[in-house]
DNA sequence: CAAACATACTGAGGTTAACTCACTATGAGC
DNA sequence: GCTCATAGTGAGTTAACCTCAGTATGTTTG
């Protein structure tokens, strides 16, 4: 055989046909409703359990500032976050969940656990549990 | 009440983050030559070892034909694969790697491994061994 | 065997999720 | 008070997908 993948490679091969098919699933589960993009901000915000400034919450995507300034434009127009200034800071402006966005984050966190039932119930409990923490090690910084 | 995240939910997650961080690597490491998705094309030719018709290859990449069409016009104009019509139909045209395609996928697939070694690292053989044979079941059709 | 249907590719145009570069407003250090 | 750094955004670009419609060719069938 030619050359054939070592770990590395195909470990890079299968994550990425994974979440290719998971996230074509999602966008279908999600409707018109919020993008994949729009979810991680509402996820984000959810996590830190307080209103984030825009640069903080790009550096926890993993985005830059100018993108997250899209990504929040759209949802403050479809109302499921808000923007306020930061009191100690005229600069900033804080961003954080409104009560819609939080109760349409809950119905695609259920939507999004469906789409991936099919996929992982091939997996026992126990892999699952395995398979999660090898990943968080992965994904450590 | 904030409903911890359960496995499925979890495990979504990571994966998203570790792939979006992957991707982000390789794009710097693959530099001007090649993008993600052109590589994901010579991958498959190559794992093929043979010619395949652009709507097979599409098939075989989860993508639809015509998305297909556009990255092999743009490996076309590289030089890295070429198109030849398919004797046996004249709707079809075949597609393939060229020398130089075949040379600048190794190329990458080292870059490409180099790019994972580092998040890899902090597994064991034996874990990335597991890792590869969960996703491997996760991945199956 | 011609009409109807199916398949293979591509032109035109749209979307998502990123990016950079350059700008304004504000804060901080000397 | 001047300089430099930081926060956000306008303008414009890219990659990687998508759909819809069209042309060319193959297959079936009445």
């Amino acid at each position: 055989m030619r050359d054939p993948e070592d770990a590395a490679e195909q470990i890079a091969g299968l994550l990425d046909g994974i979440v290719r098919r998971q996230r074509r699933a999602s966008r279908e589960g999600f409707g018109e409703s919020v993008t994949h993009g729009q979810f991680r901000v509402l996820r984000t915000l959810d996590r830190a359990e307080q209103a984030l400034r825009l640069s903080e919450l790009a550096a926890q995507l993993g985005i830059v500032p100018r993108s997250a300034t899209s990504v929040v434009d759209d949802l403050e127009a479809a109302g499921l976050v808000a923007r306020q200034p930061d009191p100690h800071d005229r600069r900033a402006t804080l961003v954080d969940l409104t009560p819609d966005g939080r109760k349409i984050l809950t119905t695609l966190r259920e939507k999004r656990r469906d789409v991936m039932v099919s996929q992982l119930s091939r997996l026992t409990a126990a892999e699952q549990q395995t398979l999660a923490s090898l990943l968080q090690r992965l994904a450590e910084e």
